[in-house]
DNA sequence: CTTCTTTTTGCAAATGATTTGCAACTGCAT
DNA sequence: ATGCAGTTGCAAATCATTTGCAAAAAGAAG
């Protein structure tokens, strides 16, 4: 098992190696993709290669609005989903709050939310993946993606 | 791991043994809750206990409607809510749809979701919730609840 | 069974997150 | 510089779910 651990949390986490930031080129695959690099869009990617938490669209909107004003929520909105289309970004729609976003840089890893602090502390395990396609064959099918989140608190150490 | 298969499926999983469909108290619990047992409550239980599938809100309105007409849509949802406090319902937000809910008879088990026919797949891997806890306890946490979904087709058998 | 108090209900309006119509605007290939 | 398809901001629309409120029903008491 590898743990990653992103802003928030480091510091919390006990084995933990930090992920070498992938630093996604954003702008090239836009652009690769015949898609135009507009000022909104230069400053949306700008903040998602900048970031390494989990934003949802309005801090998103909100990190954008301090470079230019002039961006709207909606072209927020709009532009995640491309990127999410290009499979550039990964959305995350954890328990009862909006989607939360991030680069789809690094390797693949799902997610254990403190209830307490909200905090999202990123994990990987072969051996769960492993055993998803396993139960997904035997059933007779192949897993195309899957969520795995584990929603905790802190274990009290008294 | 074992495996289930709720109405729905019955019929396309292979290694299947179904369920001993557990028969909730809801009234019962309801009762000892000191929460009333109207009328609308006693048709949206008495769908609860019917079903073996994970319908929506929507989905218990029409069921119940077509016992009383005069139920409300509000009221299914407040009814849901009230359940879901008691511990007698569990809600699922599987991706992209409206919440669906199953009552927290049975042993636990997580699902695999047919993204071709929406069709839901119960299975449940003490293997995988071993090595969840596992996890979590390596990053100093206690898990309160998870979520597992695998979302999959049917492997082409060619 | 009647009364009384409290909970619950149906309905309509409110929410919150996200999407969309549309007219004005802007990348960017000629 | 020109032209047009692709984009934007804004307001209004969606969708699932929740909530305010006055009327209706549950159930404890007598
Ligand atoms: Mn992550
Ligand atoms: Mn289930
Ligand atoms: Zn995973
Ligand atoms: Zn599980």
């Amino acid at each position: 098992m590898r743990i990653f651990a992103t802003g928030v949390v480091i510091g919390h986490v006990g084995a933990m190696t930090d992920r070498a930031a992938p630093k996604r080129d954003y702008e090239g695959e836009l652009k690769r993709a015949g898609i135009r690099l507009t000022r909104p869009r230069k400053v949306i990617v700008g903040i998602l290669q900048a970031t390494d938490d989990h934003p949802d669209a309005l801090e998103i909107f909100r990190r954008a609005a301090a470079i230019d004003p002039s961006i709207s929520l909606s072209t927020v909105y709009r532009t995640m989903k491309v990127l999410e289309g290009l499979g550039a970004i990964h959305r995350h729609a954890f328990e009862g709050g909006p989607s939360r976003f991030e680069g789809a840089g690094g390797e693949h890893h799902d997610h254990l939310i403190d209830l307490d602090t909200g905090d999202v502390i990123e994990f990987q395990s072969d051996k769960i993946e492993d055993l998803q396609n396993e139960i997904a064959r035997r059933l007779g099918y192949d897993v195309v993606h899957h969520r795995l989140e584990l929603y905790g608190r802190k274990r009290r150490k008294a």
